[in-house]
DNA sequence: TATTGTTATACTCTATAACTATA
DNA sequence: TATAGTTATAGAGTATAACAATA
Protein backbone atom coordinates (compact mmCIF):
# COMPACT_ATOMS: atom_id res chain seq x y z
CA UNK A 1 0.00 0.00 0.00
CA UNK A 2 1.16 3.70 -0.98
CA UNK A 3 1.88 6.17 1.60
CA UNK A 4 -1.53 7.73 1.45
CA UNK A 5 -3.49 10.09 3.62
CA UNK A 6 -5.78 7.61 5.59
CA UNK A 7 -8.84 9.87 4.05
CA UNK A 8 -8.60 7.98 1.10
CA UNK A 9 -8.97 4.73 2.74
CA UNK A 10 -12.10 6.10 4.71
CA UNK A 11 -15.52 4.49 4.31
CA UNK A 12 -16.70 7.71 3.39
CA UNK A 13 -13.97 8.22 0.82
CA UNK A 14 -14.48 4.79 -0.63
CA UNK A 15 -18.44 4.60 -0.50
CA UNK A 16 -17.94 7.92 -2.93
CA UNK A 17 -15.55 6.41 -5.09
CA UNK A 18 -17.48 3.09 -5.51
CA UNK A 19 -20.71 4.78 -6.26
CA UNK A 20 -19.19 6.67 -9.08
CA UNK A 21 -16.87 4.00 -10.39
CA UNK A 22 -20.67 1.50 -10.53
CA UNK A 23 -22.55 4.33 -12.17
CA UNK A 24 -20.19 4.20 -14.66
CA UNK A 25 -20.38 0.78 -15.14
CA UNK A 26 -24.46 0.79 -14.99
CA UNK A 27 -24.76 3.34 -17.66
CA UNK A 28 -21.84 1.12 -20.06
CA UNK A 29 -24.10 -2.38 -19.28
CA UNK A 30 -27.68 -0.19 -20.51
CA UNK A 31 -26.15 1.64 -23.63
CA UNK A 32 -27.07 -1.43 -25.97
CA UNK A 33 -30.71 -1.03 -24.14
CA UNK A 34 -30.39 2.18 -25.04
CA UNK A 35 -31.63 3.15 -21.79
CA UNK A 36 -29.78 5.36 -19.08
CA UNK A 37 -29.82 4.04 -15.16
CA UNK A 38 -32.17 7.32 -14.46
CA UNK A 39 -34.70 5.84 -16.90
CA UNK A 40 -34.23 2.29 -15.67
CA UNK A 41 -35.23 3.70 -11.68
CA UNK A 42 -38.04 5.36 -12.99
CA UNK A 43 -39.35 2.24 -14.94
CA UNK A 44 -38.83 0.53 -11.33
CA UNK A 45 -40.71 2.05 -9.59
CA UNK A 46 -43.65 2.34 -12.06
CA UNK A 47 -42.96 -1.50 -12.21
CA UNK A 48 -44.44 -2.07 -8.27
CA UNK A 49 -45.73 -0.10 -5.54
CA UNK A 50 -48.78 1.24 -6.59
CA UNK A 51 -49.77 4.18 -8.59
CA UNK A 52 -46.31 6.38 -9.52
CA UNK A 53 -47.27 9.91 -10.69
CA UNK A 54 -44.08 12.45 -11.52
CA UNK A 55 -43.91 14.30 -8.32
CA UNK A 56 -43.28 10.64 -6.49
CA UNK A 57 -40.89 10.08 -8.91
CA UNK A 58 -39.27 13.13 -8.64
CA UNK A 59 -38.75 12.87 -4.94
CA UNK A 60 -37.43 9.11 -5.16
CA UNK A 61 -35.19 9.72 -7.75
CA UNK A 62 -34.09 13.49 -5.90
CA UNK A 63 -34.70 15.39 -9.24
CA UNK A 64 -36.10 18.42 -10.46
CA UNK A 65 -39.91 18.11 -11.46
CA UNK A 66 -38.84 19.90 -14.40
CA UNK A 67 -36.23 16.92 -15.30
CA UNK A 68 -38.55 13.86 -14.76
CA UNK A 69 -40.62 15.65 -17.28
CA UNK A 70 -38.17 15.38 -19.89
CA UNK A 71 -37.40 11.85 -18.62
CA UNK A 72 -40.90 10.58 -18.81
CA UNK A 73 -41.03 12.11 -22.03
CA UNK A 74 -38.05 9.85 -23.60
CA UNK A 75 -39.83 6.86 -22.00
CA UNK A 76 -43.15 7.14 -23.76
CA UNK A 77 -41.79 7.89 -26.70
CA UNK A 78 -39.96 4.77 -26.64
CA UNK A 79 -43.21 3.03 -25.84
CA UNK A 80 -42.28 1.55 -22.70
CA UNK A 81 -44.71 3.82 -20.56
CA UNK A 82 -47.45 5.97 -20.95
CA UNK A 83 -49.15 8.59 -18.57
CA UNK A 84 -52.60 8.08 -17.97
CA UNK A 85 -54.91 10.69 -15.80
CA UNK A 86 -55.30 9.69 -12.22
CA UNK A 87 -59.13 9.85 -11.82
CA UNK A 88 -59.08 10.55 -8.13
CA UNK A 89 -56.62 13.65 -8.73
CA UNK A 90 -56.87 14.60 -12.43
CA UNK A 91 -53.67 16.80 -11.81
CA UNK A 92 -51.74 13.91 -11.58
CA UNK A 93 -50.34 11.32 -14.07
CA UNK A 94 -50.11 7.56 -13.69
CA UNK A 95 -47.25 6.75 -14.88
CA UNK A 96 -47.87 3.13 -15.70
CA UNK A 97 -45.60 0.11 -17.39
CA UNK A 98 -46.39 -1.16 -21.07
CA UNK A 99 -46.10 -4.30 -21.92
CA UNK A 100 -42.47 -3.56 -23.96
CA UNK A 101 -41.94 -1.55 -21.22
CA UNK A 102 -41.86 -4.33 -19.17
CA UNK A 103 -39.70 -6.39 -21.31
CA UNK A 104 -37.34 -3.95 -21.44
CA UNK A 105 -37.18 -3.55 -17.81
CA UNK A 106 -36.73 -7.12 -16.96
CA UNK A 107 -33.55 -7.14 -19.61
CA UNK A 108 -32.24 -4.15 -17.87
CA UNK A 109 -32.19 -5.92 -14.59
CA UNK A 110 -30.13 -8.53 -16.05
CA UNK A 111 -27.54 -6.63 -17.47
CA UNK A 112 -27.47 -4.24 -14.09
CA UNK A 113 -27.35 -7.17 -12.18
CA UNK A 114 -24.70 -9.20 -14.13
CA UNK A 115 -22.72 -5.76 -14.13
CA UNK A 116 -22.85 -5.95 -10.33
CA UNK A 117 -21.84 -9.00 -9.99
CA UNK A 118 -18.65 -8.42 -11.78
CA UNK A 119 -18.28 -5.51 -9.61
CA UNK A 120 -18.23 -7.35 -6.64
CA UNK A 121 -16.19 -9.73 -8.02
CA UNK A 122 -13.74 -9.13 -5.48
CA UNK A 123 -16.25 -10.59 -2.95
CA UNK A 124 -17.14 -13.36 -1.89
CA UNK A 125 -20.83 -14.69 -1.75
CA UNK A 126 -21.02 -14.38 2.15
CA UNK A 127 -18.82 -10.82 1.92
CA UNK A 128 -21.35 -9.60 -1.24
CA UNK A 129 -24.74 -10.09 0.85
CA UNK A 130 -23.13 -9.00 3.90
CA UNK A 131 -22.14 -5.49 1.93
CA UNK A 132 -25.74 -5.23 0.49
CA UNK A 133 -27.19 -6.39 4.35
CA UNK A 134 -24.69 -3.08 5.86
CA UNK A 135 -25.84 -0.61 3.24
CA UNK A 136 -29.71 -1.55 3.57
CA UNK A 137 -29.25 -0.93 7.67
CA UNK A 138 -27.54 2.49 6.70
CA UNK A 139 -30.18 3.56 3.98
CA UNK A 140 -33.50 2.50 5.11
CA UNK A 141 -33.71 5.57 7.97
CA UNK A 142 -32.98 7.89 4.55
CA UNK A 143 -35.03 6.35 1.79
CA UNK A 144 -38.64 7.32 2.98
CA UNK A 145 -39.94 4.37 0.54
CA UNK A 146 -38.25 1.62 2.44
CA UNK A 147 -40.09 1.31 5.34
CA UNK A 148 -43.59 2.74 4.16
CA UNK A 149 -45.05 4.47 1.67
CA UNK A 150 -44.44 7.88 0.32
CA UNK B 1 -40.83 -2.65 4.20
CA UNK B 2 -43.15 -1.31 1.60
CA UNK B 3 -43.59 -3.64 -1.87
CA UNK B 4 -40.33 -2.84 -3.48
CA UNK B 5 -38.84 -3.85 -6.94
CA UNK B 6 -35.75 -6.18 -5.45
CA UNK B 7 -33.91 -3.80 -7.88
CA UNK B 8 -33.92 -1.06 -4.89
CA UNK B 9 -32.88 -3.37 -1.94
CA UNK B 10 -29.98 -4.48 -4.08
CA UNK B 11 -26.10 -3.22 -3.35
CA UNK B 12 -25.47 -1.64 -6.13
CA UNK B 13 -28.61 0.76 -5.97
CA UNK B 14 -28.21 1.47 -2.77
CA UNK B 15 -24.33 1.88 -3.24
CA UNK B 16 -25.45 4.54 -5.50
CA UNK B 17 -27.99 6.02 -3.22
CA UNK B 18 -25.29 5.91 -0.55
CA UNK B 19 -22.73 7.53 -2.59
CA UNK B 20 -24.70 10.54 -3.63
CA UNK B 21 -26.21 10.67 0.04
CA UNK B 22 -23.14 10.88 1.54
CA UNK B 23 -21.95 13.12 -1.08
CA UNK B 24 -24.15 16.29 -0.32
CA UNK B 25 -23.45 15.84 3.20
CA UNK B 26 -19.60 16.46 2.85
CA UNK B 27 -20.61 19.42 0.84
CA UNK B 28 -22.55 20.56 3.39
CA UNK B 29 -20.09 19.82 6.16
CA UNK B 30 -17.26 21.72 4.30
CA UNK B 31 -19.24 24.98 3.40
CA UNK B 32 -18.53 26.39 6.60
CA UNK B 33 -14.71 26.07 5.65
CA UNK B 34 -15.68 27.54 2.24
CA UNK B 35 -14.41 24.40 0.77
CA UNK B 36 -15.83 22.11 -1.71
CA UNK B 37 -15.14 17.89 -1.52
CA UNK B 38 -13.00 18.12 -5.23
CA UNK B 39 -10.84 20.89 -3.23
CA UNK B 40 -10.52 18.08 0.05
CA UNK B 41 -9.05 15.55 -2.18
CA UNK B 42 -6.42 17.59 -3.74
CA UNK B 43 -5.45 18.65 -0.16
CA UNK B 44 -5.52 15.20 0.67
CA UNK B 45 -3.51 13.65 -2.37
CA UNK B 46 -0.72 16.95 -1.56
CA UNK B 47 -0.66 15.98 1.62
CA UNK B 48 0.92 12.84 1.42
CA UNK B 49 2.45 10.22 -1.37
CA UNK B 50 5.48 12.47 -2.63
CA UNK B 51 5.25 15.25 -5.22
CA UNK B 52 1.88 15.89 -7.05
CA UNK B 53 1.37 17.43 -10.03
CA UNK B 54 -1.44 18.46 -11.86
CA UNK B 55 -2.16 15.30 -14.43
CA UNK B 56 -2.02 12.73 -11.61
CA UNK B 57 -4.28 15.03 -9.87
CA UNK B 58 -6.28 14.86 -12.85
CA UNK B 59 -6.31 10.86 -12.94
CA UNK B 60 -6.52 10.34 -9.33
CA UNK B 61 -10.04 12.74 -8.96
CA UNK B 62 -10.63 11.20 -12.54
CA UNK B 63 -11.31 14.70 -14.03
CA UNK B 64 -10.51 16.78 -17.41
CA UNK B 65 -6.99 18.31 -16.76
CA UNK B 66 -8.83 21.97 -17.95
CA UNK B 67 -10.93 21.44 -14.63
CA UNK B 68 -8.02 21.18 -12.47
CA UNK B 69 -6.17 24.25 -13.15
CA UNK B 70 -9.56 26.24 -11.76
CA UNK B 71 -9.33 23.79 -9.17
CA UNK B 72 -5.86 24.48 -8.55
CA UNK B 73 -6.81 28.04 -9.20
CA UNK B 74 -8.93 28.17 -6.34
CA UNK B 75 -6.84 26.95 -3.27
CA UNK B 76 -3.78 28.84 -4.83
CA UNK B 77 -6.22 31.99 -4.64
CA UNK B 78 -7.30 31.30 -0.77
CA UNK B 79 -3.65 30.35 0.16
CA UNK B 80 -3.91 26.32 0.76
CA UNK B 81 -1.38 25.28 -1.91
CA UNK B 82 1.47 26.93 -4.55
CA UNK B 83 2.60 26.06 -7.39
CA UNK B 84 6.34 24.78 -7.75
CA UNK B 85 7.96 24.53 -10.92
CA UNK B 86 9.55 20.81 -10.82
CA UNK B 87 13.36 21.11 -11.32
CA UNK B 88 13.43 17.31 -13.52
CA UNK B 89 10.54 18.38 -16.27
CA UNK B 90 9.64 22.43 -16.15
CA UNK B 91 6.55 21.26 -17.88
CA UNK B 92 5.21 19.77 -14.60
CA UNK B 93 3.69 22.21 -11.43
CA UNK B 94 3.92 20.41 -8.27
CA UNK B 95 1.29 21.25 -5.88
CA UNK B 96 2.29 21.79 -2.41
CA UNK B 97 0.00 22.21 0.50
CA UNK B 98 1.03 25.84 2.30
CA UNK B 99 1.03 26.00 6.13
CA UNK B 100 -2.44 27.61 6.15
CA UNK B 101 -3.07 24.71 4.09
CA UNK B 102 -2.34 21.96 6.16
CA UNK B 103 -4.20 23.84 9.00
CA UNK B 104 -7.75 23.69 6.74
CA UNK B 105 -6.82 20.44 5.95
CA UNK B 106 -6.85 19.48 9.05
CA UNK B 107 -10.26 20.61 9.92
CA UNK B 108 -11.62 19.64 6.83
CA UNK B 109 -10.78 16.26 7.57
CA UNK B 110 -12.42 16.64 11.31
CA UNK B 111 -15.04 18.02 9.43
CA UNK B 112 -15.78 14.89 7.10
CA UNK B 113 -14.98 12.52 9.70
CA UNK B 114 -17.60 13.70 11.83
CA UNK B 115 -20.05 13.74 9.00
CA UNK B 116 -18.99 10.33 8.14
CA UNK B 117 -19.80 9.10 11.55
CA UNK B 118 -23.33 10.65 11.51
CA UNK B 119 -23.75 8.81 7.97
CA UNK B 120 -22.93 5.55 9.60
CA UNK B 121 -24.60 6.26 12.92
CA UNK B 122 -26.71 3.04 12.47
CA UNK B 123 -24.25 0.64 12.09
CA UNK B 124 -22.12 -0.23 15.57
CA UNK B 125 -18.26 0.02 15.40
CA UNK B 126 -17.50 -3.59 14.36
CA UNK B 127 -20.28 -3.01 11.70
CA UNK B 128 -18.78 0.27 9.97
CA UNK B 129 -15.19 -1.53 9.97
CA UNK B 130 -16.86 -4.41 8.13
CA UNK B 131 -18.15 -2.45 5.68
CA UNK B 132 -15.18 -0.06 5.39
CA UNK B 133 -12.71 -3.54 4.35
CA UNK B 134 -15.44 -4.67 2.45
CA UNK B 135 -15.30 -1.71 0.52
CA UNK B 136 -11.19 -1.24 0.59
CA UNK B 137 -11.58 -4.85 -0.83
CA UNK B 138 -13.97 -4.37 -3.54
CA UNK B 139 -11.97 -0.51 -4.80
CA UNK B 140 -8.19 -1.66 -4.47
CA UNK B 141 -8.59 -3.45 -7.75
CA UNK B 142 -9.53 0.06 -9.15
CA UNK B 143 -8.12 2.76 -7.78
CA UNK B 144 -3.93 2.44 -9.14
CA UNK B 145 -2.87 4.63 -6.11
CA UNK B 146 -3.82 1.64 -3.72
CA UNK B 147 -1.58 -0.67 -4.71
CA UNK B 148 1.30 1.33 -5.22
CA UNK B 149 2.22 5.05 -6.73
CA UNK B 150 0.72 6.41 -10.27
C1' DT C 1 -55.32 29.76 -2.81
C1' DA C 2 -52.40 25.63 -3.51
C1' DT C 3 -50.68 21.80 -6.38
C1' DT C 4 -49.41 18.89 -10.73
C1' DG C 5 -47.41 19.06 -14.68
C1' DT C 6 -45.42 21.84 -18.44
C1' DT C 7 -42.61 25.28 -21.12
C1' DA C 8 -39.10 28.71 -21.79
C1' DT C 9 -34.99 30.50 -20.22
C1' DA C 10 -30.85 31.41 -17.71
C1' DC C 11 -27.12 29.35 -15.29
C1' DT C 12 -23.61 25.97 -14.08
C1' DC C 13 -20.71 22.43 -15.16
C1' DT C 14 -18.01 19.89 -18.37
C1' DA C 15 -15.54 18.67 -22.47
C1' DT C 16 -13.13 20.12 -27.01
C1' DA C 17 -9.82 22.49 -29.50
C1' DA C 18 -6.10 25.47 -29.98
C1' DC C 19 -2.06 27.64 -27.86
C1' DT C 20 2.72 28.03 -24.88
C1' DA C 21 6.57 26.25 -22.88
C1' DT C 22 9.17 22.61 -22.14
C1' DA C 23 10.97 17.89 -23.29
C1' DT D 1 7.25 15.12 -32.21
C1' DA D 2 5.05 14.64 -27.76
C1' DT D 3 3.58 16.25 -23.12
C1' DA D 4 2.04 19.59 -18.99
C1' DG D 5 -0.46 23.20 -18.35
C1' DT D 6 -3.45 26.99 -19.92
C1' DT D 7 -7.24 29.59 -22.29
C1' DA D 8 -11.44 30.29 -24.88
C1' DT D 9 -15.51 28.39 -26.32
C1' DA D 10 -19.28 25.33 -27.29
C1' DG D 11 -22.21 21.80 -25.42
C1' DA D 12 -24.78 19.17 -21.90
C1' DG D 13 -27.11 19.18 -17.80
C1' DT D 14 -29.64 21.66 -14.28
C1' DA D 15 -32.45 24.92 -11.81
C1' DT D 16 -35.68 29.13 -11.85
C1' DA D 17 -39.72 31.39 -13.09
C1' DA D 18 -44.01 31.78 -15.25
C1' DC D 19 -48.12 29.39 -17.00
C1' DA D 20 -52.45 26.08 -17.59
C1' DA D 21 -55.36 22.80 -15.56
C1' DT D 22 -57.26 21.01 -11.53
C1' DA D 23 -58.12 20.83 -6.62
Amino acid sequence: MADLDPLFISAGYLLLKAGTHFHTLIDAALTDLDLTGRQLLVLGFANRGGPLSQQMASTRLGLDPTIVVALVDELEACGAIKRERDPDDRRRHQLKLTPKGRKLYDSAVRAVTAAERDFLAPLDRTERESLRKLLVETMTPRLPWMSDDA
